[in-house]
DNA sequence: TATAGCGTTGACAACGTTGTCATAAAGGTT
DNA sequence: AACCTTTATGACAACGTTGTCAACGCTATA
């Protein structure tokens, strides 16, 4: 760099002091919108402010203050991302709105290095708070790690939560009740049901759901209908494939997520089943492929963005002392009906 | 907070200087991998850190060497996720690997507010890099904020990329000519082209391939059969409908993108054309979501992640002032061949 | 033996902010 | 008029690191 460069130095505290007339203190005061400092001199400085287009340099700020505006966002890597970029835009947006940085960690899988890599990237960032999406709020190790790292955190939809801990979840199970519901009403008996990843809270609330609904019907639940997956496309379509090979074929099948439900539809389509004519076929998540795929997808739609935010929120709000009582933290989902189901 | 907390506090440089008996600066260079420090201070002060599990403190660090460690990553919000996340990943492993932090940022549109939504995401976290992916990479707005805060960047794909600029791109050229003329080979001759989004690079380089293949086999370029898209689900839909409105059908329908393809696939369920059997369809990107659609598609895989990865080591490298020449810019891709497409 | 050179080490300032505390000015109460 | 309280402001230390520079001790050379 050559001398002529200090020209483009970014502007200091110490610039906005000296040209609004005031000390650095006052400055802060000002910039950080705290009390006691009179409206004129308020004045000053952010005129001062905007004339050099000052911004604090958050390394010395978070060094002064001991905190870092920043949050950290955990997640496991899907094989479908619509799910993970619903809640990275969640979270940005409440970060963008309270000056906050956001921080991604996509782990690949869960194993044991985790709680260590867990460690390293907080300590690294020196981040204020971080965000656990499922199923990562219910590691033991990472929680164990915050926790005497004393770092906050915020689960989205855990499955055993703390019972001070800041969770946020939705109504898996009134909506997935409302969903087989609306199957039987429309005549459906045979209703095959593809469980969701055993780590994963949500599995449990969508599988209960299902069950309540049909006892609620008086419908016998048949253990054959019932198969166990891992809210991947494969898991999916291997489901379907023992399901479809029942003598006694299912009118309907009940994917846990999205994605199982696009693996069901293509074995349907691999084997010449045409749906909905000859087999319905329900997904959960509303990702924007849902509507995309043939035939579009019966489905229900989570506020995953609003969780996130939520979550974010609220970490942020109680890292403040402040208690956050008031916000949600129970979302409701939606029934999104499309042409994958027919009635009977 | 009770005093009996300060136990928690973290070890600074001190603690490690005092249990290992040297200056805090030799720590410094010992952990910063500097030069000229014997092997066994090294080794004393290396079990001191380890003992302590010390992590340097980022914003000290930051502040004292006027970086932050940390690389911006912008992306306009799309609608289908699978590239995005391939980039974020490639850029999230890069950063791991060199220490450096990932801040995400992305916007819902460009419009006029993006340059200074750049300048104030720069200014906030201070930024040490930014990569920029399509098409904001060709925004001269943005680039002309980040020349003047002086931020290195790296552009994916960029279309009029400045000279002196760190590019990352891929020959998608090559690749659609290899596409398009293995279309020819299967006896293919009404072969029908939806652009990309014209702000994209990529969407000229794969017209161009097209042109290019079908100028050498002789085969006439049908302007009616040449439909403006725009990368998404819908459009791609829309291009297919007006090609299947044709009186004089195409054969098969090459879509710049796997999102469009999508959409044509969606467009010949609806009005019960068989594919491959009645037309055939290709994409481009091999998303996740390219193998699981039915039928499965035949497309183009670009490397996209290892991109991303490039252009966060460039970046780095460029910014220690290594001059990364020998580091690899343009990648290869690769022609998945599925069952989308049938030999006529 | 003196001297130059190099590898090794440490003292201390600097980075740009916030927190603490002191002080001045203004207002209210007796 | 004297005193207390509240509001407004500033001086200065502290945060934990890296950069600069000086000093030390050892080896090689004259």
């Amino acid at each position: 760099m050559t001398k002529g460069d200090e020209r483009h130095n970014t502007a200091t505290i110490f610039d906005v002091a000296k040209l609004a007339g005031v000390s650095i203190k006052t400055v802060s005061r000002v910039v950080n919108n705290e009390p006691n400092v009179s409206q004129k001199t308020r004045e000053k400085v952010n005129v001062a402010v905007e004339q050099l287009q000052y911004r604090p340099n958050s390394a010395a700020r978070g060094l002064s203050a001991k905190k870092s505006f920043a949050i950290g966002l955990v997640y496991e890597n899907p094989e479908e991302f619509s799910y993970i970029n619903a809640v990275i835009n969640g979270a940005f947006s409440a970060c963008e709105a309270e000056n906050y940085s956001l921080l991604i960690k996509p782990t690949t899988v869960i194993d044991e290095e985790i709680a260590g890599d867990i460690r390293q990237f907080v300590a690294q960032a020196q981040l204020d708070g971080m965000i656990l999406t499922a199923p990562i709020g219910d590691n033991a190790e990472v929680v164990a790690v915050l926790d005497s790292q004393r770092i906050p955190y915020a689960s989205i939809t855990p499955k055993n939560p703390p019972a001070e801990s800041i969770t946020i979840d939705c109504e898996d199970e009134q909506a997935s009740f409302k969903l087989a519901t609306y199957l039987i009403e429309q005549g459906h008996r045979q209703i095959a049901f593809i469980k969701g990843h055993p780590d994963h809270w949500a599995s449990g609330e969508r599988f209960a759901g299902y069950e309540r609904a049909l006892m609620a019907s008086g419908i016998e639940l048949r253990p054959e209908l019932i198969v166990q997956g891992y809210f991947d496309f494969a898991s999916g379509r291997a489901a379907a494939a023992s399901l479809l090979d029942l003598s006694d074929l299912p009118t309907v099948i009940v994917a846990s997520n999205d994605a199982m439900a696009s693996g069901v539809l293509y074995e349907a389509m691999e084997r010449n089943i045409a749906v909905p004519r000859d087999l319905s076929v329900t997904g959960f998540d509303d990702t924007p492929m849902a509507a995309q795929m043939w035939p579009p997808l019966t489905t229900v739609r989570q506020p995953i963005s609003q969780m996130a935010d939520a979550a974010v929120r609220r970490l942020i709000a109680s890292a403040r002392g402040e208690d956050g009582q008031a916000m949600e933290t129970r979302f409701k989902c939606e029934l999104v009906i499309r042409s994958s189901c027919r009635a009977i």
